[in-house]
DNA sequence: TCTGGGGTCCTAGGACCC
DNA sequence: TCTGGGGTCCTAGGACCC
């Protein structure tokens, strides 16, 4: 039998995060273990733990409370980031067109180079699972279907440590075996809307006629409907693309009424997400902030720049005068966040016409030191005067929090031309 | 799940132009 | 000043994802 079309693979990681701690650390197989201490709620644990009664988003103390044998682990985001690119790697020995899709997934196209037959996908999609597990010490579940959607349903159709590969014939049993809020692209808004019409699985989704999808729904899900039909709209994107947007948010303990303090909150998310920016060798000309209420109401503004930034001071300059504004005295308030758009890379912004120049590139050779500081001496070794009040709080948290190291290298903050 | 953090894409509708 | 038609660009906000 040869194989008339390409194939989709789709791997996803068991339990990544939980995973890759024991991947690295082997005398945790087994147990129980929970990843999210320092978050406060459980980001990720073992299939052990979950045994226990442990959920997504369980609050920290209670776990230690009602299950005193569990091991909590801080999140390690950089040994994460070793095993994602471990695993990326090995699914490129095998494919030529693969996409990161996130930490813990990839897809990967599986070309009629690769597998002239049937039996060759099967064989592949083994051999890549195998591999995957042998080299990283992490079980993966693998599918393999027509397109993203399908291979998605394919990988998510068995857990954990599964392999899942729908042939064409089996394409509506697996579906219709998929309940359709499970399906990628279908969110908690869209499943009622569905549901109300009397489409519970996947299966009845597809068997929708065309014109009716057409006419009744927008492109989203127009082009579920196609991607379900086996017609490739997804391509496999290539995975080094600089990102259009970045955003750095952080929620705060204690809740605080004080504007200083708040607005240093709000000074230590923008110079996370500057460094972050200047990493990537980006620059920005549009900042949103907000702030969040107790109650968890937002209230923010943008603020557009008539050149390109990377600089935390600039940022912090122009955007003082809508923070006071937005900031009601009174209110209590949890968390800031910013997001930084319409990103350039560095060497293709056009310097503006008059003035500014000089001072760009003198504030550029400030930051480069800023950033030589943090990665000799860690990211709290330095930081701006306005973020003062955050850097002070959140340590005496973590010195309150025992099983946190106390760190040696001192805070030095920098009273620099701010404000 | 009384709510963490970081992203992308789509669409309706306003502003502006001919 | 009002009415007609057509087009582009941009933004705010919704929905979804991991």
């Amino acid at each position: 039998m040869s194989m008339y079309h390409e194939y989709i693979i789709h791997i996803d990681g068991d339990s990544f995060f939980a995973a890759c701690e024991i991947a690295q650390y082997p005398h945790l197989k087994g147990l129980p273990v929970v990843v999210g201490q320092e978050r406060g709620i459980a980001t990720a644990f073992t299939y052990e733990a979950k045994a226990l009664g442990i959920t997504r988003g369980m609050p920290i103390f209670k776990i230690k409370k009602f299950f005193p044998e569990v091991i909590i682990l801080p999140t390690h985001f950089e040994l994460y980031k070793m095993y994602s690119q471990k695993m990326s790697n090995i699914l490129r020995r095998y494919l030529r067109v693969v996409e990161d899709y996130s930490i813990d997934e990839c897809f990967g196209l599986i070309e009629n180079d690769h597998a002239h037959t049937w039996e060759d996908v099967c064989t592949l999609a083994q051999t890549i699972k195998i591999a995957l597990q042998k080299e990283t010490g992490i079980t993966f579940s693998v599918g393999v279907g027509r397109t993203k959607v399908l291979a998605k349903i394919a990988s998510k159709a068995q857990k954990p440590d599964g392999l899942t590969i729908i042939s064409d014939r089996d394409e509506e049993m697996v579906l219709s075996q998929t309940p359709i809020s499970k399906v990628w692209g279908i969110g908690y808004r869209t499943a009622p809307t569905l549901k109300q019409k009397g489409i519970t699985n996947a299966l009845q989704f597809r068997n929708l006629p065309e014109e009716y999808i057409m006419r009744t729904f927008t492109k989203p899900l127009q082009e579920l409907w196609h991607e379900m039909h086996g017609t490739r709209i997804f391509d496999i994107g290539h995975s080094d693309n600089d990102p259009k947007s970045l955003q750095a948010t952080r929620t705060f303990f204690p809740m605080s009424t004080d504007r200083e303090i708040v607005f240093s909150e709000l000074s230590k998310n923008i110079e996370t997400a500057c460094a972050r920016m200047r990493r990537y060798g980006l620059l920005t000309s549009s900042v949103i902030f907000f702030v969040k209420t107790s109650e968890f109401k937002y209230f923010g503004r943008e603020f557009r720049f008539p050149f390109f930034t990377d600089n935390p001071i600039d940022i912090l300059d122009s955007i003082r005068p809508l923070f006071d504004a937005v900031f009601v005295k009174g209110l209590r308030y949890r968390a800031t966040g910013v997001t930084l758009s319409h990103l350039r890379p560095f060497n293709k912004c056009e310097q503006d016409i008059f003035g500014t120049q000089k001072e760009v590139h003198d504030r550029g050779k400030l930051m480069d030191t800023f950033d030589r500081i943090r990665d000799l001496y860690g990211k709290n070794s330095i930081f701006l005067g306005a973020s003062m009040h955050a850097m002070t709080r959140n340590r005496q948290r973590e010195i309150l929090d025992e099983s946190t190291p106390y760190q040696w290298n001192l805070p030095v903050p920098f009273m620099g031309e701010v404000l």
